[in-house]
DNA sequence: TAGATTGTTAATCGATTAACAATC
DNA sequence: TAGATTGTTAATCGATTAACAATC
């Protein structure tokens, strides 16, 4: 199955299908085509068409899609019906923010266990995971077969840790410390540098303000 | 000056330069080559060239590029030597990570209010400034030359909330809700969908297992 | 001056869009 | 069957990489 490469550009917009496709599913809309869904999602019908043929033909000539029929197969391709343990490491308050949040349990991403090197948070409790020291870590991600960790922690520490989960056989990491990590082939990376994200958005704001000042 | 439009490819890149400069810098490192910093960042020379010179010409033919000339000067250009007030919509977890999170103020974003619907919350204190209830927000807005809103809210009550920042002058949302906003033109959108990422590094992880799955 | 490295043009690659035959 | 809309091939567009003349 799934024979040829699937770039990234292709990936990074199967979530937004996905979600648009949950909420026509919960309106209760049960066929779309991929006229109608281009005018909802602002994208080319032809980039709709093409993007969902990668991963094989889930419509019908004529008709056009089934919503829920196609949002299951987006859920299957994403792998959202597979369960993943992940731990936090860093319990400050994007850690704890990111613990509390309910919804990544509904996608199969199940919240195991919470570290942190501050003696002062270690024991407290966020959703009834209490926080470790981060001593501990290794033994447990051995042990509670630990498929990803979060990492919300300061860039100066953020490499070594990392180092010290791919050891101990992490599958993955969703990096929000400021910084590029370096991992070995086949172990996932997915970055959310917030200050990036922001400074582009600082670009955007002044170029605007500049061109508007124009003539 | 900057007469032609600047691709959204290469302004996403900016911040990442920025920061390998930076880091540079702080090292007391004086010039670099393109050749010795595509070995670092792990992009090509050429991409480096081609992007820094979409702004002019930074470099010095034998020479390279000065690391604190170029940090400056990408600085500039991201605007980070302007400065912009901003709110925060959502006081919870994420709201208050985001509020607490000091590095900001060092690229001149200027924390000024934060506002939300729940009446225990509000009063209630994120580094100096007290939440408010929703109420207030478009006079504050009006009031106190607010440049950027950061939603963090549910998605339900984003796309209004949006709105009526727009009709009392907003510049820019980052928005953290999982929901598309549609805003006229002129305002700047940046979105961090958590869960979209998330679900990104689900796939990566799933294809990943399968292909080392197979012969 | 000779060597190094930029700035920039040209070539390539990949992603997006358009078009249309296949088919429901 | 006729109409609609997919699946897919071909054309276009834009972004990346390669090459090299300009120049410090």
């Amino acid at each position: 199955m799934e024979a040829k490469e699937i770039s990234q550009a292709v990936v990074g917009r199967l979530p937004r299908y996905f979600r648009y496709l949950g909420e026509l599913k919960d309106e209760g809309v049960e066929r779309i085509s991929s006229q109608e869904l281009s005018e909802l999602m602002k994208v080319t019908a032809s980039q709709i068409r093409q993007d969902f043929n990668n991963f094989g033909g889930f419509g019908q000539q004529g008709y056009g899609y089934n919503v829920e029929f196609l949002y299951k197969e987006i859920g299957r391709i994403l792998g959202l019906e597979n369960k993943h343990n992940f731990i936090i490491i860093g319990a400050g308050n994007l850690g704890r923010a990111l613990g509390n949040y309910m919804n990544f349990e509904r996608r199969g991403f199940i919240f195991k266990g919470m570290f942190d090197k501050n003696p002062e948070l270690i024991g407290s409790d966020v959703r009834g995971i209490k926080v470790m020291p981060m001593e501990e870590m290794e033994r447990f991600v051995r042990e509670n077969d630990i498929d990803i960790a979060i990492l919300t922690i300061p860039k100066t520490s953020a490499v070594e840790v990392a180092d010290r989960l791919v050891q101990n056989g992490i599958r993955a990491i969703w990096n929000f410390a400021h910084v590029d990590l370096n991992v070995p082939d086949g172990i996932q990376v997915e970055n959310v540098h917030l200050s990036d994200s922001l400074m582009k958005l600082s670009y955007n704001i002044n170029r605007y303000m500049k061109e508007s000042n124009k003539d």
